[in-house]
RNA sequence: GGACAGGUGCCCGAGCGGUUAAAGGGGACGGACUGUAAAUCCGUUGGCUUUGCCUACGUUGGUUCAAAUCCAACCCUGUCCA
């Protein structure tokens, strides 16, 4: 049965192990997931044409709340029309709440009960976001997919804080669900965050008290950042197991290619990462041979391009060699094809793990590919 | 022909008697980047038998315990004057 076109809805088609395929339904579009949504945190996926992340595969994109709110302001993106029409991204978008720069501005913020109170990185005034200020600037965007307020800490960090963080989150997912309950729009959606750490015990417990919340749909937070790849994976079966098989489960700024490929294994469905267009425009580029830096003298007279089987222009029409020679002259175009060609490789790898997973083949999948991927491209 | 100014490591450029293998840029080479304060950041960049030694601040000679730094001559390079 086809949910109607108001809701927002997640249907299982196939698992493969403790990997899914689905889609997720909203009212501006279906997402396919596993799903990667490249990050435009400042209405822009950086360097790249709204055009060129939807032919490059992309369902949806993220936008950030605390970047917006500063710059331009949600209030003025809402007269604009929203954050849709502002940038001409007709698809679905997702926002994240402003949690992440609670731990990456944590210089310029104080915390209390009553939320977050960040002093502006671009001209030091001083903004309050509240849980319910969150979800009202996500609501004034128009963002199809709303976080709750939390906390994300750093790691390692004791288990004292990580308890605090976790605690606080789960307050705050409760009154940031109320003011979505009295804010958002039909067809709209607001995720809970499961925070913890690395202890099992407290992820266990964030989960189950998001789960009894009835959300639509639960992130898990809080990893990949400074755990390492392994528990990052192993707390994330330990979490993922208490989240309910009929919600989408979204790992939050996840990740290499490898991390992702892991993540699917552990039954995850969405992921977003500023990693393709931020190595992209640092020279870095994802193949399926690995990684290649653009950068370095090997590159700078092989015509060869990218990926010649790429689906991408910018993998496949465009030397190494004039790409090296983008990168080292600094000009804008090398950061440009760089970020596209990532882009369209996640996109790509995405579709992979789709049909892996649908062909019930992906243990297999991932022994074939993650040596390749977790490494630099052998010459 | 004359008067100034100047010649420093791959390049530009600071230093003007010892703490200088010599600031700072650039270039080159390499690395990092995970819900974006990042088109950014971090290393390395004379040689060797590497707790030390050798070579090096236009060239040659000199002063001094000690010279990239002071002196002399010479060779170059600018700018101006005839």
């Amino acid at each position: 049965m086809t949910p109607p076109k108001s809701k927002f809805a997640f249907s299982l088609h196939s698992t493969s192990g403790a990997a899914r395929v689905g889609e997720i339904t909203t009212p501006r579009g279906i997402i396919s997931t596993p799903a990667f949504m490249p990050v435009g945190t400042a209405g822009t996926v950086k360097a790249l044409y709204p055009d060129q992340v939807k032919s490059a595969g992309a369902d949806i994109l993220l936008g950030n709340t605390y970047h917006l709110m500063l710059r331009p302001g949600a209030e003025r993106i809402a007269r604009l029309g929203g954050l849709h029409t502002f940038m001409r991204w007709d698809g679905p978008i997702l926002t994240d709440s402003g949690g992440f720069q609670v731990m990456s501005l944590s210089s310029l913020r104080k915390m209390s009960e009553k939320g977050v109170t960040f002093q502006s990185h671009i001209d030091g005034s001083t903004h309050h976001v509240s849980p319910e200020r969150s979800i009202e600037i996500q609501c004034l965007l128009g963002a199809d997919i709303q976080m709750q307020l939390d906390e994300c800490i750093e790691l390692p960090a004791s288990r004292e804080r990580a308890i605090e963080a976790m605690e606080l989150s789960l307050r705050w997912a409760e009154r940031s669900k109320r003011a979505f309950d009295d804010m958002g729009k039909p067809g709209q959606a607001m995720l809970g965050i499961v925070q913890g750490g690395t202890d099992l015990e407290l992820r266990r417990r964030s989960a189950e008290a998001l789960v009894a919340m009835d959300l639509p749909g639960y992130a898990v937070g809080g990893l990949a950042v400074g755990e390492g790849h392994d528990l990052m994976v192993a707390t994330l079966a330990g979490t993922t197991l208490f989240l309910p098989a009929d919600k989408p489960r979204y790992l939050m700024g996840v990740g290499t290619p490898v991390d992702i490929m892991e993540a699917v294994a552990r039954g995850i469905d969405m992921f977003d990462c500023v990693m393709p267009t931020r190595s992209g425009r640092h020279g870095q580029a994802f193949t399926w041979g690995g990684k290649i830096n653009l950068k370095n003298a090997r590159h700078a007279e092989d015509p060869r391009p990218l990926d010649a089987n790429s689906s991408c222009p910018a993998a496949r029409d465009y030397s190494r060699a004039y790409l090296h020679h983008l990168m080292k002259s600094g000009e804008h175009l090398g950061s440009m094809l760089l970020s596209w060609a990532n882009v369209a490789f996640y996109q790509d790898l995405m579709a992979a793990i789709r049909k892996a997973i649908t062909e019930d083949r992906y243990a297999a999948f991932i022994v074939a590919h993650r040596a390749r991927l977790s490494g630099a491209e052998v010459p």
